[in-house]
Parts: C-alpha cells; sequence; structure tokens
DNA sequence: TTGAAAGCGCTACCAT
DNA sequence: ATGGTAGCGCTTTCAA
C-alpha cells in the first residue's frame, strides 16, 4: 500500500534513532562512518524517497523556484524555460513550470499553486488577459521575490527583464521607412500589455520623427486572435488607401498574415511589404523569408534567472529592478522590394 | 516580517482554537455561519495563504499532478499540455510541469522532483536520450501512477497513450508509392524511441508489402541533431542513385530536410518528393506546402489525462493500459508531383 | 557520536 | 458548535 518508506522505518530497522538517520542521509560528518554505510545501504534497501513536503515545510525555504509562462506556443518560451533551468540548476535550485494558457483566471491559479507550495521565487510572463497585479501582490506578502520575464505589467513596479520594444519597433519602421515605404500599418497585440504598448508607441514615434502622418486607419490593436489578426488584415487591404507595409507585432500575427496575404494573390514584397516582430526560426523557411526584429531569448531567460537569484541572496526588501535588453533587425526577403517595381 | 500568517494566528486574533479556524476556511457546516464568517474577514485582512506542504504533508496527498516534457520547441507539447490541464482542472488537479530538455539525466532529476514533492501522478514523455526505466520504477514504489504519452520506453510495460507511428508510417509511404515514387527514403529519430522504431518498421513493412526492396542507403537513423540530419540529407542525395522521395520521421528533420533541398535548387516535388511526421501547423505555410501525417494532439493530451484520472480513482495496481490513435495523411504540395494542386 | 524532543502548518479524531 | 491534541516526515537544538 501506500505506506512509503521514511527516515523513521530506516532508524527501526537498524535500531537506531531517526536523528542519527537524518544526519547521516545528509552526509553529515558528526555521524560514524559505519554508521553513515549501514544508514546508506538500507536506505536504498527499502527504496527511500525523501519527502519534500516535510523537508520544506520543516526547513521554510523549498529551493524550488516557479515560472509562468502564458504558453508554450512560441519557440520563445522554450528557449528563456531552457536559459531559466539551466541557471538556476547551477544555484541549486529546482525548476516547475505552470502555463496560464493566456487566461488570466488560470493564471491566478497558476500563482496560488506555486505560493501555496512555498516556491522560494517566481519568473512570470503575463498572459495578455492579464491586466491587474493583485495575485502578484500576495506574493510580496510571502516574501517570494518575483521576476518579471518579457510581458510585465505597467503599473506593477516589479523587477524585470525585458527587450526594449520601443526600440525594437523604431527599428522596424525606420528600416521599413528607408526601403521606400510611407504608409506602414502595425497589426498590435493589446495595449496592456506593456510590449505591446511600447511598440505601438516605438511605431508612432518613428512616423514623427520622419515627419510622416499617422494614420487611425492604419493600426490595429488586436486581442491576438486568430479571428482579430484576420480581421485586421482584411480591413487594412479593403481599404481606400491600403498600406504599402504592414508591421505584426507578434509571432502568430506575422505568419497568420503572411498566409492571408499570399491568399489573396498581394505579392510580398512588392505590394505590400513585412516586418514581424519574432523568434520563430521559421521565419526564415517561409517564403518569401520575413524581415524580422529577433529578440535574445536565451539571454533573456538566463538573465532574469541571475535577476532572481540575486533577490534571492538579498533577503532584503530590494527596489525593483528592470534591466531592458535589445532587440536585432534580420532582414530579410519580405521587407526588400524590387527595384523594377520601386514607388514614390 | 516573512513570518507568513497560519492558522494559529488568526486563531489567536480570534481567541478561538485552530480547529475551528481549519474547520471554518474549508467552509465546513460544523461551525458557526458567524464565526466562520469572521475568520474569512481575519483571514483576508491578514493575507492568509494556506500552505500547501503543511496541508499535503497531513493528507498524504497534494492533488497535484506532473507532467515531464522532453522540450517546448514542438506545437506538439503544447497542446498536449493544454489538453492535460483542461481535462485535470475538470477533476481538481493541479498540474505542475517540467522540461527535460531531451537530457536523460534532467529527466531523472525532473522525476525526483515531482516525487520528493509527492504529486499523486505523472504524465510524461521520455527524452530522446532516454533508454533505462530506473527512474520511473522508483515511481512504483510511492504508489504514483504513471502515464506515458507520445514517447515511451519499449521495454517499461507502463500505460500510454500514444499515436499509432506504424500505422502512420505506413501511411505515409503508401501515399508516396502510389504518387509514383519508388525511390523512397526515411530520415528517422534513434530508434531506442519506440515512436522511430515504429516509423521504421511501418516504412520497411509498407515497401515489403509493395515489392519494394529495402535500400540500406535509404534509411537514415539519427540523434535528430541538426547536424545529424543535414549529414542525412547530404549523403542521400550525394548517392550515386539518389532517392525519388524522403519521408522524414520528425518535426525538426522536417524543415531542416525542406530548408537543405530548397538551398540545393532541388525542385520538391518534381526531384524529390517529401512527407513529414509533424503536428506543426507551419507545414502548410512553408513553400511548397509538406504533406505531412498528422498527429491528434489535444485528443493525445486529454486521454492520457483520463487514463491517469482513472488511475487514480482506482487505487488497485492495475496491469497497464495503452491506447493507440491513428495519424492521419494531410496531402499538400510536396508530395503531389503532376500539376494538379490538391490541398486538404 | 548518538538520542530525545520540539515543532514546521495543518487536519481529523475525540471530547465536551 | 467548539476545543484539545496527536501526528504527517523531517531537521535541529539540547543533552548525554
Amino acid at each position: 500500500m501506500s505506506t512509503s518508506i521514511t527516515i523513521k522505518d530506516i532508524a527501526k530497522q537498524l535500531n537506531i534513532s531517526i536523528s542519527t538517520v537524518s544526519r547521516a542521509l545528509k552526509g553529515s560528518h558528526r555521524v560514524n562512518a559505519t554508521t553513515k554505510a549501514k544508514v546508506m545501504k538500507t536506505a536504498k534497501a527499502l527504496n527511500y524517497q525523501p519527502n519534500a513536503l516535510a523537508l520544506n515545510l520543516r526547513k521554510r525555504k523549498t529551493n524550488t523556484i516557479g515560472i509562468i509562462i502564458p504558453g508554450f506556443i512560441v519557440q520563445f518560451y522554450s528557449t528563456a524555460i531552457s536559459a531559466i533551468q539551466d541557471t538556476m540548476a547551477l544555484h541549486g535550485y529546482n525548476v516547475i513550470i505552470c502555463q496560464s494558457n493566456e487566461s488570466y483566471k488560470t493564471e491566478v491559479k497558476n500563482l496560488q499553486t506555486l505560493a501555496s507550495y512555498r516556491v522560494d521565487g517566481v519568473i512570470a510572463s503575463v498572459s495578455k488577459e492579464t491586466n491587474n497585479d493583485e495575485h502578484y501582490r500576495q506574493l510580496e506578502h510571502l516574501d517570494i521575490p518575483l521576476v518579471f520575464f518579457n510581458r510585465t505589467l505597467p503599473q506593477f513596479n516589479a523587477s524585470a527583464i525585458t527587450v526594449d520594444d520601443y526600440d525594437g519597433a523604431k527599428t522596424a519602421i525606420q528600416h521599413l521607412i528607408e526601403s521606400g515605404n510611407q504608409k506602414i500599418a502595425i497589426i498590435s497585440g493589446p495595449a496592456n500589455l506593456e510590449i505591446y504598448n511600447n511598440r505601438i508607441h516605438g511605431y508612432m514615434d518613428c512616423l514623427k520623427n520622419n515627419n510622416i502622418p499617422l494614420n487611425d486607419n492604419y493600426i490595429k490593436e488586436t486581442d491576438l486572435s486568430v479571428q482579430a489578426i484576420i480581421d485586421a488584415v482584411e480591413n487594412l487591404v479593403s481599404l481606400e488607401n491600403p498600406p504599402d507595409a504592414i508591421f505584426t507585432a507578434n509571432d502568430d500575427s506575422t505568419f497568420i498574415t503572411l498566409a492571408l496575404l499570399k491568399e489573396k494573390g498581394i505579392k510580398i514584397p512588392e505590394e505590400i511589404s513585412l516586418v514581424g516582430y519574432t523568434s520563430e526560426p521559421k521565419a526564415e523557411y517561409v517564403s518569401p523569408a520575413i524581415t524580422t526584429i529577433e529578440q535574445p531569448t536565451y539571454e533573456i531567460g538566463k538573465l532574469a534567472a541571475e535577476l532572481l537569484i540575486h533577490l534571492l541572496k538579498s533577503n532584503s526588501n530590494q527596489s525593483a529592478q528592470i534591466k531592458k535588453l535589445k532587440a536585432n533587425l534580420v532582414v530579410r526577403d519580405s521587407s526588400v522590394k524590387n527595384n523594377l517595381v520601386q514607388k514614390n
């Protein structure tokens, strides 16, 4: 039956105290070598498995950190998680992951789970539905440090590793302008997520800096659902004065836009140029290969983990640290208009 | 300030016993409504957060299950995890995830973590390095039920939800033969993973059934690393008698092969047809769109979760249940050599 | 070097 | 309806 082996069983079997067993198991030098060997052997023989519940309860430390991500859909989180795991492992921490599935409700539940398990720290990327921070504030009461990565909550002053989305968007738009485009549209995610808010502002400011008037029809703030993206693209191409370039501000919107334009027989980049904000390697494989703003994915995860480690070690209440990394422009076919069809 | 609030604190504050607080918090009907209200209010005011460590230790049940996946790279696991979460949530279970990163060592560590946390059950997909089951056997000693999904260990008789890879591969090859190909190559993963073993056998048996002799040069068993796949493709195209079709048995190999063939200027499907085994939606977007064998991804996760629930409820030691789902052939451009362009 | 015992936060049994 | 208390499995003083 479910009577799992405890140190008590080992103690009983060897006729020694549980204190000694505990010490032996932990490799304490304050226990006779012979005894230690016997304990180890018996533990192995009985298939002893330490109970982290009891251990963590007693020690009030779990040596485990939790990660919350919105979904695994994008390559981005896969790589970031690997980076976090690698880094935390160096410091002896375990990592458990929860997936919010882009649902606020699930995210709250995930955080509850992690909090109730008393993880030592949390690294999170908020869901696209999330626009309040109440659940994250609960962590403060438990003294569980928190680091956001990639997606943060603008109003909540927490530590975070992000990409300079404002700058990234500006770079993208500047590239489109220099490639001869003037009527540039953006398909963005919800502005309650700081990353999209920033990307929209980078877009707007870059146009302004180039003395290109803003056109509200060209700015599509969506919830990133497939339908919303389809609607945005449909609307853009059916405008009286359609854009000559589209900047898509996340993975899905990039590839859906590409598929739709192709389906409609719209030539890329001749009729409409496309620049995406993504780290999906497939940007390179599709046809035409898509020009993208790429994030330093592994670096983000690594830095987030290192920041958390720092917070974990300095158990004082430090003020939030925010680090912004630069994203890089990778020029591919989707934004290089053939000279023959160049417009004025 | 790091002394987190416990039911004891609530009891003290209200001058009642901790038993009553515990009952009130659990919404027991054996406690006065007024008291209950007071307890709730105080709990909220003090920012009480239940301690799952203590609770689970006491109850010897965690209401949490663990998932181990090799990596998030593929869309497959994202969807499967969503399915598992959805299903487990219906039954009141939390889900925590570990990523083995395709590393045997990490997988062992992950399992250790889950076991020490005494999760009620585990759903796992083994890493490509894994070829022994010792760590999974440890779960038996703790009476933690286990369900494999997608990738299983052939020699370990555990419950599993898999796809009928043998049949899927056969379908792919039959399609290639019927499309006029005779010299069909396969780029597969390591045969120690049952899924690849099965795909190779489906390939071989289908050729035999069609009286096409096997050619060892056409069978590439790789470790799925990028380099190994590159080597395989290079070797195939440089054969004296190169294949007229390639069946790639996983996601990466499919897209890498596509990219390489295109780079070499080899026409797909005219010179070499391509069929991949994948659930990546991008198979549809790339050029040419790739014919694939698609797995019922959500269904796999859902069934794995339901099977685990079943094992959890019937606390008897049941014999392993294995369910195989069928994969579907989706014909796209990469395998249609004539001018007719079919789409699903 | 070893053991006894308290206690981490909680539930559940047994009283009252 | 409420309280007292044992104990889940473990670590860690304090004694011996």
